[in-house]
DNA sequence: GTCTATAGAGGGATAGAC
DNA sequence: GTCTATCCCTCTATAGAC
């Protein structure tokens, strides 16, 4: 008899998720047909359906490859002595990943999922949640060292990060002129003023 | 001969889209079908596309709804002589359309289909342009006042505006304990804090 | 008589089921 | 691989205004 091999399952189903994304992100989910991901993926329909029982759920096992990476980035800031490196390196990933074609396409449409999908959208709330509390955690700690002074309590902070963040992504269009590195640089200038920072004055 | 009825056919057009939207956020672009439209605004298939040339075509036209309503606004604030009050009054108009839950769902679903619909991106563009137009006319008169120091060129605080009030949409997931009250209050100190004026300190 | 508004059946394409 | 269902849109037809 043969046994299940877990590294070939865990395999598989990674080269379905990556022949997904992009298909997600350019065409949107609805637009997205399962043959379509069998034939990016090189997988039947029988074999795609062996791994994913639905196409939703595709889309869903994206979720854990965000989940992993940023509790790995934030493990990292929890290690650094420097909270305010570790809120600008946490800075850094989002406009690197907004800048990222795929990636920007795959997240609005993860939103409009979310607004007419409670899985989808709790899905998106527990990310949400997680990158709230890495932040909170280090404007409090900002706070405790005496090099943050922020207008609002410390979880209020955090989320008005995330929403000047918000700003590397386009609203859908492509703008010519634009250049991400001062909008960057202003986005941390705008945080530092939000914050009280030193860097903000 | 029968001429043709500009103000009928105003008419039927703004009753089709007006049952359209609602369907559009609800269901999304793709998963709305023109029988449902059809259903909804109480026309039939043929009467439809008489109207418009395709379902497309539909979700374009709400942005000159959009667009009538801006218009107007900002036409208030610029008469206005106080243009702080002016900033306060497109702010809160931008929360209003942020709480509504028909204009939220659509909003999300605008931006996922610009970011693969190039005509679709140009008419956000457009609309983005004519906000911050509007809203750098009103902080270049704070600053002309002497009542604002922005940390960095109207144009560029005009967008940090509007990503302010980006903090006024939900990400798609409800949150119960969300008071909409002191959450517009704490944007316009930030704004505030942002703009260098009085009410930010 | 000609053009507009409306209706609804069906074509052509395609997705998903079995 | 076949079969059914569905969907966007076209086509033809009718009623009535000018």
């Amino acid at each position: 008899m043969r046994t299940a091999d877990p590294e070939l399952h865990r395999q598989r189903r990674q080269q379905i998720v990556g022949a997904a994304v992009e298909l997600f992100a350019t065409k949107g989910l609805a637009k997205t047909t399962t043959a379509e991901i069998c034939r990016a993926a090189g997988v039947s329909t029988g074999n795609l359906f062996h791994y994913f029982p639905s196409k939703l759920a595709i889309f869903y096992a994206l979720f854990e490859v965000d989940r992993d990476e940023w509790d790995e980035l934030f493990a990292a800031t929890a290690a650094d002595p420097d909270p305010w490196a570790g809120l600008m390196r946490v800075v850094d990933q989002l406009a690197a990943d907004a800048a990222h074609p795929v990636l920007a396409g795959l997240l609005v449409e993860i939103f409009a999922q979310a607004h007419r999908d409670p899985e989808c959208a709790a899905l998106v709330a527990e990310g949400d949640q997680r990158m709230l509390r890495g932040i909170t955690a280090l404007v409090e700690r900002l706070v405790a060292d005496g090099r943050a002074d922020p207008v609002v309590p410390p979880p209020d902070a955090a989320r008005w990060v995330l929403t000047t963040t918000d700003a590397f992504h386009t609203r859908g269009y492509p703008e010519p002129d634009r250049d991400r590195t001062t909008e960057i640089a202003q986005a941390k200038r705008v945080i530092a003023r939000l914050l009280g920072h030193p860097e903000g004055r």
